[in-house]
DNA sequence: GTGAAAGCGCTAACAT
DNA sequence: ATGTTAGCGCTTTCAC
């Protein structure tokens, strides 16, 4: 019987710390040390370790360093997965809001830990470093619900909501709406409407800075209330203005699909646009672009949205003092 | 000084199964048993612990946990997210997918580790339990890459391809293009054209399935290169053929996108959809239904095909064996 | 510059 | 049914 020490022989090809510093003739510190970069070991010697680590796969266990040092290296990202009218599945806003999360965490040494809404009392999602909520839910319920955990957190979303006090990245929904009633102004337009639902907090400063831009030439839009965000609710939007006699000879659309909706009731009507009536959506979708007429629309920056979540939530781990932030939009003029 | 088990004063308010176990004036081990729901407790213990441990919010070290049961709980998914503007995503992988899979692993116990493709030697990746890739690259690349880490791994895309050997989900893109065939051939058509990118393992196959069916009626399809999954790139398709004096009555694209491209550029040239040419498209996508006319094209079920993958990993994981399977295709017949 | 000792929080073996 | 012992692989003291 070799004194060794003793090791299941079913053991898979993962070496240890512990069996590198046999290797290399070195205590299991020296090659912690080693590998971590640290200055404590001389040139020589930590050239040496990395040069076996490499030669022989090393790989270190993440769950050990952890315990260790208390922390799970890891944040977790909660989104709303169900396929609900508002986001579609297809839609680039989670994926590429998902990319930049996942390319700065990645690069800063953190790991993405995806969850759903509905495994949320999760073991691991308590476990991680912090939290980024992709939508805030209806009335901030989602928010509530996590911020019981006590972690670091940071949403996307529509900033300075019902006295909140926690770290909100977003788009600038109150600049988009301006930007839009800019347009429509200097178009001459001057019977706008706003179809979307003001009890959506990014909505509402849509409509909120559409509203104000307007007020500042003397025009009052009108407000069309629609909680879904589908092309049939726009289509039904326009229906009913129709239906009431309601002049009109502008629409802001808050999201890209009614604002779709709204052109096609419009073209039954017999209204042509733009010449009749504008219109002008909102996120900049693949739907929109692909429309005929492609839709004028207002742009935000997903990726960027998604770096800047990241950076904020790590921020907040390492103690550093954060900010909320807006991203800004960008009008996009089409042919609508 | 009080005798206690020495413990940081600033500790955060995070409890462990010691210090619950000196609560419940039992063990540490019976502590770990209780919460486990394991049989070796008395009914009446392990609901005062139970008890005690939601009272106090007692909350699981899981890296202690993985630590001691040496393997990581976390499948890692590898996605293709290079995040282009205009090409919206090379490989539309929806967050449907990702849905499917989060709900199946996190009901598994499982945490979902998010990656993306350029942060792939990663450390966390290698500690996964399993992997699942979304896109097996242009020429398996991203399969072979992966594949030398050794672990339990799943692939969406195309099965078949290479000699691999590699567990493989997917939509059955044979019968997918054999549907579309058939559809052409009902409708009488005999000058059908395919756009897509062979190189593709999933195009090729659909193109595969297209031209075996069609050529037991004694049709040959012609076949248009084209690498983009873009708008565009549909367009361009159809003004070659235009310029090329090509004769075609039906046009299969390998993706929606493509298929819309299509359409307008027939429309421009005066041809009208589907009086004229039939077109038919892949994915079902949110923009081919709001289409004008709206697209007919092939749909594939995103959400089960993560739930399969997930299954597929664990499947893996726990040693059972485990097959490719490959995800029933559905004709959503619209107006093209 | 290097090492020895200790312990992070948990659970599988082996007692009792 | 419950407890004792030991150790997963790593890194932070504190010595040398």
């Amino acid at each position: 019987m070799v004194e060794r020490k003793k090791k299941a022989p079913n053991t898979p090809a993962s070496l240890t710390m512990a069996d590198l510093a046999g290797l290399a003739g070195v205590s299991t510190i020296t090659v912690s040390r080693a590998l971590s970069g640290s200055a404590l070991v001389s040139p020589a010697t930590r050239e040496r370790v990395q040069q076996l680590a490499r030669k022989h796969g090393y790989k270190l266990n993440v769950s050990a360093r952890n315990l260790r040092l208390r922390r799970s290296h890891a944040v977790a990202v909660i989104v709303e997965m169900t396929p609900t009218p508002e986001r579609t599945m297809w839609d680039p806003y989670p994926l590429a809001l998902l990319g930049g999360i996942s390319q700065e965490l990645t690069s800063a040494g953190y790991n993405v830990l995806l969850t759903t809404r509905q495994a949320a009392g999760d073991v691991a999602v308590q476990a991680a470093d912090g939290l980024i909520l992709l939508g805030q839910g209806a009335h901030q319920d989602a928010v509530h619900a996590y911020d019981r955990l006590g972690l670091p957190m940071v949403v996307w979303g529509a900033a300075g909501v019902g006295g909140d006090e926690h770290i909100v990245v977003g788009s600038d929904n109150r600049h988009g709406g301006m930007s839009v009633a800019e347009r429509f102004v200097s178009l001459g337009r001057r019977h706008p409407v706003f179809i979307g639902n003001p009890d959506h907090p990014e909505m509402s400063q849509r409509f909120a800075g559409f509203d104000d831009e307007l007020g500042r030439h003397g025009i009052k839009p009108q407000l069309m209330r629609r909680s879904d965000f589908t092309l049939e609710s726009g289509v039904q939007a326009v229906r009913a203005l129709h239906n009431r006699r309601v002049q009109f000879d502008a629409i802001f659309a808050g999201s890209d699909l009614v604002a779709m909706g709204a052109i096609r009731a419009l073209v039954e009507l017999g209204q042509s646009v733009p010449q009749d009536v504008s219109v002008i959506g909102y996120d900049d979708t693949p739907q929109g672009a692909t429309f005929l007429p492609p839709l004028s629309t207002v742009r935000q920056n997903w990726q960027e949205g998604g770096v800047l979540l990241a950076r904020k939530v790590l921020g907040i781990i390492r103690g550093e003092p954060v900010e909320s932030q807006m991203l800004p939009t960008a009008l996009v003029l089409r042919s609508t």
